[in-house]
DNA sequence: GTGTGTGAAATTCTTCACAGCG
DNA sequence: CGCTGTGAAGAATTTCACACAC
């Protein structure tokens, strides 16, 4: 069976998710989703078709509940399964997501941390095991990480993208402010570049005034 | 003049102007709509169409020149406006950001920090001044804000994001693993919730295996 | 009243196809 | 040949509208 979950339904899908793990760990019972919409920016129905693609689970009139629902998601999106995770490049960025406190207990623990300067490796203060750059591809393997975090300078983006790709890795966030080339058949790919996310916002501004000319 | 450019579109001029401002600084003089495609993992087309959004500006049969291009995104996307940006919340997280170097140079020069922890305010090593939370909207409204990054933790976004707001921030880049509700028709605002994104990947590795079960 | 579920309509976005240029 | 520009076609996504339940 295939499921059909549109792109932007997906996402949307696993924001829903973390937040029905609050909501649940909060104590709350039952959520509508009007209640979801309100806190996550959209709309209800949208938030009622996105969990519709995943099939019937609501009760009608009453809402949803939190606990059925959040394992619903889980298993319809396979996220279920736990996968280890590493950080490539341990400047101040790579660092600081190395330590972020809101993994434990996502089910993405990160398992290693990788630099090119030994020095990194040894003044760094962590329980996760690090390991110079050269071993990507064997420490993936070995630790059989999924899930590669780049934090790297510009220019080191496309290297330790395919190392991380050769280890075998199945999905890559990437930080750094470059892009790498890979085949898109084999990995997923984020890119997530601090200075665009600023530049988008600043022509949203730009062009909301109705007495920008052009 | 109304300037109707699909979101997606928009999102993806902002990647391609990032990415010519690396090409000019490279002395590359032209690029083709197949070239940058190829870079940013879009089809040709996409990005002609995208380009085209803003009026004709490339040479028919010789692609585009990097800095017409350039320039003629920045001014049709009112990226020639420099904005003030600030970060709130100086943990590991939000003190990498404020020290980010890839923002020098970006036009979006960080001009504040705040926390409200005393003590991270006096012991950050940073040429940023630093402000104690509860003088947000004052220093937001003095120093003329723009742009708010939050990195604080999740119990203290909505606070955090309606002081932003008060002292007339236009855009929030909500690194916090919370969301926090707003009026959209003031203040654009992007969540990038970095266990969300693991948990994306996650999802389409699942979901992309054929054998998975429902 | 407030809710969910869902096919159909409407809209947005992408892709196609090709004219015309170097 | 490869390149851009662009209207038209097509696909993807969102919104609507309403049946039905509490």
């Amino acid at each position: 069976m295939k499921l059909n979950v549109p792109n932007p339904a997906l996402v949307r899908l696993c924001t829903v998710y973390r937040l029905l793990d609050k909501l649940v760990a909060e104590g709350v019972l039952r959520v509508s989703s009007t209640r979801i919409g309100r806190i996550i920016g959209a709309e209800a129905h949208t938030i009622r078709k996105d969990i519709n693609y995943l099939g019937e689970i609501g009760e009608i009139g009453s809402g949803y509940d939190t606990v059925r629902l959040r394992d619903h998601i889980r298993y319809r999106l396979g996220l279920d399964k736990k996968r280890n995770s590493c950080v490539v490049g341990l400047g101040r960025l790579g660092s600081a997501i190395l330590m972020y406190e809101p993994f434990s207990g996502s089910g993405y623990t990160i398992v290693a941390g990788f630099d090119s300067n030994i020095n990194k490796l040894e003044t760094a203060i962590t329980s996760v095991p690090l390991f110079p750059a050269h071993e990507i591809v064997d420490v993936v393997r070995e630790k059989n990480i999924e899930l590669g975090i780049l934090a790297v300078p510009a220019s080191a983006a496309q290297e330790a993208a395919d190392r991380l790709i050769e280890g075998g890795v199945r999905g890559i966030v990437n930080f750094s402010p470059a892009m790498f080339s890979y085949d898109s058949s084999k990995i997923y790919v984020t890119h997530i570049d601090i200075v665009r996310e600023l530049t988008a916002l600043s022509a949203y501004i730009s062009l909301s005034f109705d007495n920008f000319k052009h």
